[in-house]
DNA sequence: CGAGCAATGGACCGTATAGTCCATGCGGAT
DNA sequence: ATCCGCATGGACTATACGGTCCATTGCTCG
């Protein structure tokens, strides 16, 4: 599983490489910004700096550059996760992290939502491989948050008997919920409310 | 606060709003599959056997077909949800209420998310107006669980002092993250876990 | 029953956009 | 040093799509 896949097995510079991270990195700001319909190749190339043929040298179409774009994006949003949940193991420690996102978001009140939950909900009923992607996405930062649990489950603040993944899903369906209700709403609450209510029923499960 | 709103103040013969009504229907049902923006005006008329001239007399561009599909969509969603909670008073008939929703989208393994879910969604960052119809859609459907809420209160199977309006959102937000987690995986189990959980922590409120 | 406006058909237009092509530059391997 | 193939520039094309226009039909009201 390379990071960087051209169209074939052609080899790739260094300087290539580069352009083709330019033009990803600009396809995926514009695409979280205007959706990834409303984002032309144009607008890519002009924001990228880069020339069509450049872009199609190493993107057989849109469509694989769609799919480039989901793998960025998650990377990103992965690494940014992993570094938030990766030593929390407390209910405390999920509300800063649920701050911290929710803070993240209530600059923009709200819009464009999930940089995820966005590109899965405009892309996965189009491309079977990028909808693919965005659930292996979705079920590795679920992951996180059953590592979370399982931690709080060790240190004995959540029965052992508590279905863990269970859990997780329901934290991230809040999480997502609530990102599309803050999207609407160009009110970040919702997404307090929901992610609070997640986290509260988790709580309750608490010993004691 | 008239159901049909032409461009300007036309009047309105029972032929031109038949032609209208048909219009809005075949771009709904075509704009719910394809998503709006994969949506072309040609194939609105191509499905509803209707000629541009009827399109662009009834509506002033695409943007407006858009926002009568909004209401559409949000009518008929609306009657679906008043039908199937105005007479709900316990969990149970909550969790019917969860099943009848889940079946509906596991008919088509989740593709295609929730009718106004995925509307707000796409519409949401590009015009202002369909993003406010669907804000108050949303509101109107959470007031819908609200009350419901309410009757579980005044019977005793919620403590008085529960904010209702914050677990309505709770669940809202668990229905809409359900459904963007089903779309993606292609499967409904998270929908049916994610509303699940959120039954759950209304039914651990229950006083004794 | 006639005037006038809603309703319709459908050709037509301008442009935005995905995609093609070919000539040229550059860089690394031998 | 040279050669091959990656990399690049950018003009060009085809067409899909939103939107315009005008002639014609037919309904409704006075």
């Amino acid at each position: 599983m390379t990071t960087a896949n051209s169209p074939n097995g052609r080899r790739l510079t260094a300087r290539g490489a580069k352009t083709r991270a330019r033009i990803v990195s600009s396809a995926a700001d514009l695409m979280f910004i205007q959706g990834v319909s409303a984002t032309t190749l144009d607008e890519v190339l002009a924001a990228s700096g880069a020339s069509k043929s450049q872009l199609y040298h190493h993107f057989n179409g849109k469509e694989e550059l769609v799919r480039a774009v989901v793998e960025l994006v998650g990377q990103r949003v992965m690494e940014r996760e992993r570094d938030a949940l990766g030593n929390v193991s407390t209910i405390r420690g999920l509300r800063r992290w649920r701050d911290a996102l929710v803070q993240n978001n209530a600059v923009r009140h709200g819009a464009y939502g999930c940089a995820l939950g966005s590109l899965a909900s405009e892309v996965s009923d189009h491309d079977d491989l990028a909808r693919e992607a965005l659930a292996q996405l979705f079920a590795e930062w679920q992951g996180l948050l059953a590592d979370v649990l399982r931690r709080l489950q060790d240190t004995g603040r959540l029965p052992s008997d508590a279905s863990i993944e269970q859990l997780a899903t329901g934290l991230m369906a809040a999480l997502q919920g609530g990102y599309v209700l803050a999207q609407t709403a160009r009110d970040v609450a919702p997404m307090v409310t929901s992610i609070d209510m997640a986290l509260a029923h988790i709580e309750s499960l608490s010993p004691r």
